[in-house]
DNA sequence: CTTGCTAGTGGCACTCCGTGCCGTTAGCAT
DNA sequence: ATGCTAACGGCACGGAGTGCCACTAGCAAG
């Protein structure tokens, strides 16, 4: 009521990109640590945003529900992702070009680990917060689908309305693997390698590769019919792999 | 007020397995259809209720949520999955396995195509649905990996750890693949046939196999590096395929 | 038949989420 | 200094989900 109520005076954090940025860290972080003491449905949005010196509304402004409020800005996140595979070489394996496409999520998380570890934490024990997560990841799934079928469309692949969605999901697997090792792993893990690993099993598995490249030729594989299908793929790529003019990661 | 205001004396359903059984499909049945009448968010659980003839609270006892009502119930689903996983024979192959348990869910939604084409319309449309939808694919993903983990584990396959999410989150794309296609060919589609073919190019891709069984023959495959490796991986099956001991589907 | 027990039901009240609305105010430009 | 703009905070409202409890249908025992 009365005008000169002396109340902290705060800037307004969102006027400008880097103050919106940093109200919704402080916000997020906020959530995180409220969760972790308190429990997250003993937490309320309130708590939130008192915790981080914002109004209730304003919460609401920088998250559309109270699950966001942990997670990193995944719209951003998935535009870069689309521009990524959008200026991609067309000449480059898809597979490839996806599992380069999905490092900018690791790379992401593995950016702030202290945040990173405190999330997983959380989407392993609270129910909401891990369907929130996974529906995350299938926006990333369908990104990825839809260019790895207009590539493989574009190669002429008559199955490629099968292929993309399996390779995609494929590949988003390959990812919360590898986070999800490094996360557990306390630092002991070297995620990169671990990544190189695991998209190269998965481009074993579903890559296309494009005919006629230069330095082309011809391998001769012995195989028995009952061997580990792994194995096979492992010792066919190696043959193929005693190629000069290929040194993808 | 008065003791005999003339109401419904339903009998009451929830007394038996059975009935049970017949007020969740009613009140599946009520949702679905008010839900692409009147819009997802302007349906309040109260509707939903009154138009099964029950009240707010029973909803709210054969359904966690709202998103809730429209779905399967996948909880029963889930355990019959895991008994026939199980109860699996461990000389087959895992991968195989899984396909096979995954058809569980496949024949469910195609033994009701009215329910399923409804629902199929929703979670296209309602966000809050396709994630519920997404979050119950997961529960089905996990489980598969859990298995497959442990098969690959006993394999000696040192990469278990690794593939078993991949390849459980491929065959969860191969289901979804088969069953989006089934739900948009408007009966022209023949599911069975769709699912041999996808889940033949998952097994093709991340089945292990088993060493050392009867018919051992061995092959040679002449490739060429820059070949596609689907048509790599075609080719190599086709040559084990000679094989007189195996029919699988 | 009567009595008691059990379990599903429905109503009530409550908390909290999410949103529309609006007055207020900081920060900027003119 | 004066307006303009856009974020902010408060308020109120509808609806989701839950705990509580009285009620009653259906069953079992006497």
């Amino acid at each position: 009521m009365s005008v000169d109520t002396q109340q902290a005076p705060r800037p307004r954090a969102g006027r400008t990109v880097a103050g919106r940025r940093r109200l919704r860290g402080a916000l997020t972080r906020a959530a995180i640590d409220l969760f972790l003491e308190r429990g997250y449905d003993t937490t309320t949005v309130d708590d939130i945003a008192a915790a981080a010196g914002v109004g209730r509304r304003t919460f609401f402004r920088y998250f559309r529900s109270k699950e966001d409020a942990i997670f990193p800005n995944h719209d951003e996140l998935l535009v870069d992702i689309e521009r990524r595979l959008a200026d991609s070489d067309d000449e480059r394996d898809p597979v490839e070009t996806v599992c380069d496409a999905v490092r900018l999520v690791l790379d992401f998380y593995l950016r702030d680990p202290e945040v990173s570890l405190k999330r997983y934490a959380l989407t392993r024990t609270v129910t909401s917060l891990r369907d929130k997560e996974v529906a995350s990841v299938d926006r990333y799934q369908r990104v990825f689908t839809r260019y790895l079928r207009a590539r493989f469309q574009a190669a002429g692949d008559p199955l490629a309305e099968m292929r993309a969605p399996i390779a995609a999901a494929a590949v988003a697997a390959a990812h919360n693997h590898v986070l999800r090792q490094w996360l557990r792993g306390d630092g002991a893990v070297d995620a990169h390698a671990l990544a190189d690993q695991a998209f190269a099993t998965v481009r074993l598995a579903h890559s296309p590769a494009t005919p006629g490249e230069p330095g082309d030729r011809t391998v001769v594989a012995v195989l028995r019919t009952s061997a580990p299908a792994p194995e096979v793929a492992e010792r066919i790529t190696k043959a193929l792999a005693r190629n000069p003019h290929d040194d993808a990661r």
